[in-house]
RNA sequence: GGGGGUGUAGCUCAGUUGGUUAGAGCGAUCGCCUGUCACGCGAUAGGUCGAGGGUUCGAGUCCCUUCACUCCCGCCA
């Protein structure tokens, strides 16, 4: 019996009987009782394992996701799938409490040119065409609306061939994709905060930080955070403090010039740092440049000889008013200190929302035992594309633009904006959704304005136009990502951690070994020659 | 596509300014002991130091190339 190996399945007849006093151990659940053996035979016995099961280790992901059905005997990683098994049985339940049906929708359907790549699956009866694997059941949702049924949710598959992230898995994920009809924006939020609040609530005994999620404007969410997936743990806030340089009296040139040809200076202050050693300042500025940012410039507020002074590297380059000016916008105050950084907008959004994040750290503001959600809502219809300086939908073409339908200007379609929305919960998107638009001549116009002609968008969204084209319901939904939401509630920083079987960075299953090479009578059949290399 | 980190025994890691035959713990094998419960004790096996090239009298250590994993940027309507 001893010389069994660890992980080695077996059975064992014998009677269970109580353990002498001297020999109960109440560390374990079974410390009280033993089983006198009569017989024990070998049901699986196990090779030398190639990672020790009963540790608390970390090992190398390689190892582990080639041997997953091991790493997953494993406690932590074995509790997190219990707990997102169920997580998915509770939101099931209160969805269909709350009377939506569950449908499935087809996993071989269109490819769709925009958002994107799409998983291609080659047709064997239609040599030369393909399907894909839906990047979201958008359309089919939609088109369930408009088939009468008034509330759908499907815990949904969704495939979108793009590179990975540590929340973001390479390939496959899940959603909770829901739709109503005839909603608007509130109901839609209604249903969803008091959902996750329910979930969050049951699974975690970290505190939410609001029950009754704040909303914030896309444009201000880019301002105050720098980003649309502020972390509002962190209690720092961006400012916007361009017109400081435009003054006379300002004298740190190289901001003044760039302010000149555009560029926009932004800060963050951080409270009661003025006892902070210069490496702490110094660290944070070389830690932006090596972001690619030209790096943070950074002064201490003082109260030299009863006057407010600018102590740092560049300090001397702020006037007493530049500097009044300056706290004011700001309400910074004496011993605090300001990080600043200047450039072209999106570049400073985003060194200054990482700097958000890194400043918080750094200072440990941020407490780990809350969740805080939030709306982000207003998002902007259409966007300018970098490359070609031509006008695209920045998000979802199907949503509803806001405002009196008669009265949108398109025109002006920057300032447009959709009722469109995400949810975010400590620096982490859930989700995204819209209202949608469910009126074709409404359609055809606003995607006159990103380029398509109405034949184009008759041809690409055939189903959806005809269908909204024979009395179509308002209707808008919503598609929390489940596999964030279990990753939120186990506390894991990776997704790979709530996920059964996952694919490695490189889209690659080492357990499987998927993808994989297939037979030349295969590809034949479906029409297909792989070029070598 | 780009940038960072890591890569030494089955696993987790150590390895000094370049210097003898590359070490430890766990695991494995064999044996001993045992009212043990992550048992204990002893012995043994196990290494292309990710790979290739270079510098050097000498490379795990320095240089170049490359591969794998991972994190980030791009990408993710």
């Amino acid at each position: 019996m001893e010389k069994v190996q660890l992980e080695t399945v077996i059975k064992i007849e014998g009677k269970v009987i109580n353990r002498s006093e001297e020999t109960i151990n109440r560390e374990i659940e079974t410390g009280e009782i033993e089983v006198s053996i009569e017989n024990f035979n070998i049901l699986g016995n196990c090779k030398e394992l190639p990672l020790p099961v009963f540790s608390d280790q970390e090992y190398a992901e390689e190892i582990r996701l080639k041997y997953r059905f091991l790493d997953l005997r494993r406690k932590k990683i074995h509790e997190n799938i219990i707990l997102r098994s169920k997580v998915i049985s509770f939101i099931r339940n209160e969805m269909n409490n709350l009377g939506f049906l569950e449908f499935q929708t087809p996993i071989l359907t269109s490819s769709s040119p925009e958002g994107a790549r799409d998983f291609l699956v080659p047709s064997r009866l239609n040599p030369g065409k393909f399907y894909a694997l839906p990047q979201a059941p958008q359309q089919f949702k939609q088109l369930i609306m408009v088939s009468g049924f008034d509330k759908y949710f499907q815990i949904a598959p969704c495939f979108r061939d793009e590179d990975a992230r540590a929340d973001r898995s390479p390939g496959e994920f899940y959603q909770l994709d829901l739709e109503m009809s005839f909603v608007e924006q509130e109901d839609v939020f209604n249903v969803v905060e008091k959902l996750l609040v329910n979930t969050f609530k049951k699974f975690s005994n970290k505190k939410l930080i609001f029950e009754k999620f704040p909303k914030i404007s896309y444009s201000d969410a880019l301002l105050k955070y720098g980003t649309d997936k502020p972390d509002l743990r962190n209690p720092l806030i961006i400012n916007d403090i361009t017109e400081t340089f435009t003054r006379d009296d300002m004298t740190f040139e190289i901001f003044k010039k760039l302010v000149k040809s555009g560029s926009k200076v932004r800060c963050i202050v951080t409270k009661n740092t003025k006892d902070k050693p210069r490496s702490f300042f110094d660290n944070i500025d070389k830690w932006a440049k090596d972001q690619g940012a030209s790096g943070l410039a950074y002064f201490t507020i003082e109260n030299d000889k009863k006057e407010y002074s600018a102590k740092g590297p560049i300090g001397k380059f702020f006037s007493k008013e530049a500097l009044n000016e300056i706290m004011k916008k700001t309400n910074a105050q004496v011993g605090d200190s300001i990080f600043m950084a200047c450039g072209k907008l999106n570049e400073i959004e985003k060194i200054t929302s990482l700097a958000r994040d890194r400043i918080a750290k750094e200072l440990n503001l941020i407490d780990e035992n809350t969740f805080a959600f939030c709306w982000i809502v207003d998002y902007p219809m259409f966007e300018i594309d970098e490359k070609s300086k031509k006008v695209i939908f920045s998000h979802n073409p199907f949503s509803m633009p806001q405002g009196d339908i008669d009265k949108i200007n398109f025109k002006k379609p920057l300032e447009i904006l959709a009722y469109q929305y995400d949810i975010v919960c400590n620096g982490i998107e859930l989700s995204s959704g819209a209202i949608r638009n469910h009126i074709p001549e409404l359609m055809y116009k606003l995607f006159s304005v990103a380029g398509y002609d109405k034949k184009q968008v008759d041809e690409k969204f055939s189903g959806m136009i005809n269908a909204l084209s024979y009395g179509a319901p308002p209707h808008g939904g919503i598609a929390p990502g489940i596999d964030r939401i279990v990753m939120l509630l186990a506390n894991e920083k990776n997704i790979r951690e709530v996920t059964m079987f996952p694919m490695n960075q490189n889209a690659q299953d080492l357990m499987m070994n998927a993808p994989s090479e297939v037979n030349e009578n295969q590809l034949k059949e479906l029409n297909l020659n792989i070029k070598k290399k």
